[in-house]
DNA sequence: GTCGTCATGGCACCAAGCTGCCATCCGTTG
DNA sequence: CAACGGATGGCAGCTTGGTGCCATGACGAC
């Protein structure tokens, strides 16, 4: 048994000032997930600036990075600097960075008003892959941006997502209809504007979208 | 700055021997990460057998579980336990295990011929907070298990995606049949077989399915 | 060679889906 | 009250998808 330590700063001004070079340093992989472009301050974002050949950087968000302020910016920047971006329907509630597959960086929940947040660096090799793998994992099932970006999730009301659903079930219009207790031409309609919002030509495509919005579980 | 530890056990009888009743001490919550059945040694499943009351269990899995030995029978004694079981199409190449939001477990890579597998502990709570929050995005990701049953991923060939990639790209069976080179008759019959395959009842429902299969890029 | 099997493609027909048009029934506004 | 916009439903007609039937051609087994 042996016991290797995990560095824990607190706020990022210390961030940047310990780590900066650390992640500065990234050769061959720089990874990172966060749910919207507030996550990392100016000043983290601003360490790596420089495009370092053979580097690869894949950066994860959720969906909400549209709607901050700065994300759609952020993210045209980004598009720019060879990074590859996608966009998960579900995510990380908690930012993460693997860089080189040699360390990893985890940071806290928010935490209360004046408090400064906590930052833990890790480098021991089991726990660095296991959150590499984790992320891995997440990359897989995530939407690339570009493709996000000619059907963005949309937001769906509640109308929309029994429809939704009944698709889901495998019905056809006809008994879906009968279902939902509106006539064929309703349901029709309204199938029609839900693969409108989806930007979907086809119901399959209708399908594939809709399991990227909903997560897998439509039914839920 | 403050530094916190991590234990590095060394073969899955240390893990037993010094985790076990940690593993075992779950309250509230146990979540793993695996790629198939045979990550935890029979040793390492069989603490945590007692139903504990309010203890939600979850297991996440890839679709090669069911291939191998052991496999179904494993789920289906943690379906009976009450164990919430989903199938990610992309496995973690790393197990972890998450308890309690207290502590992680992740293994290491599989090790040379002979060699333990090492096994890491953390208790530093931003990295437990990480790795759970990736896990849960993951999670969310994830086919549940029932819905698996009903239609597994099947193996499709080259022709098969093909087909896939067409529906995806939400072309017409007349353009898209014109595109791969064959009779509309023929591209017909095969989307018809793919949809059997998938255990689909409608395009629909095909794309919702393909989407699970293939990740998010069906189109690679 | 002759089978049998299998994938293909053409044809036809039916079922399902899509949508334009119009009438109706709200609830809101003036 | 009338006027309006918006959602609904019925109808009709067209497009697309789905499949049974049969003929053809490739390939391997016999």
């Amino acid at each position: 048994m042996t016991t290797r330590g995990i560095v824990t700063l607190r706020g990022e001004s210390e961030l940047v000032r310990r780590a900066g070079a650390l992640l500065d340093g990234a050769r061959r992989e720089f990874l990172c997930a966060a749910g919207g472009p507030e996550t990392w301050s100016a000043a983290v974002r601003n360490i790596r600036r420089r495009p370092v050949p053979g580097l690869s950087v894949r950066k994860l968000y959720g969906p909400g990075v549209f709607d901050e302020a700065g994300g759609p910016e952020l993210l045209a920047r980004l598009a720019e600097a060879d990074v590859e971006i996608r966009i998960s329907p579900a995510p990380p509630a908690h930012e993460a960075i693997v860089v080189d597959r040699r360390f990893a960086v985890l940071a806290a929940p928010r935490s209360a008003a004046g408090e400064p947040r906590t930052y833990s660096i890790v480098q021991q090799p089991d726990v660095v892959a296991g959150v590499r793998a984790l992320f891995e994992t997440v990359w897989e099932t995530a939407t690339d941006l570009a493709t996000y970006c000619r059907a963005p999730f949309p937001h769906l009301d509640e109308a929309e997502r029994a429809v939704l659903r009944s698709l889901a079930a495998g019905h056809t219009d006809e008994t879906a209809s009968r279902l939902l207790g509106v006539s064929l031409r309703t349901y029709r309609r309204r199938v029609a504007a839900l693969m409108t919002a989806l930007g979907a030509r086809s119901r399959f495509q209708a399908g594939l979208r809709a399991r990227e919005i909903l997560g897998r579980h439509p039914d839920a």
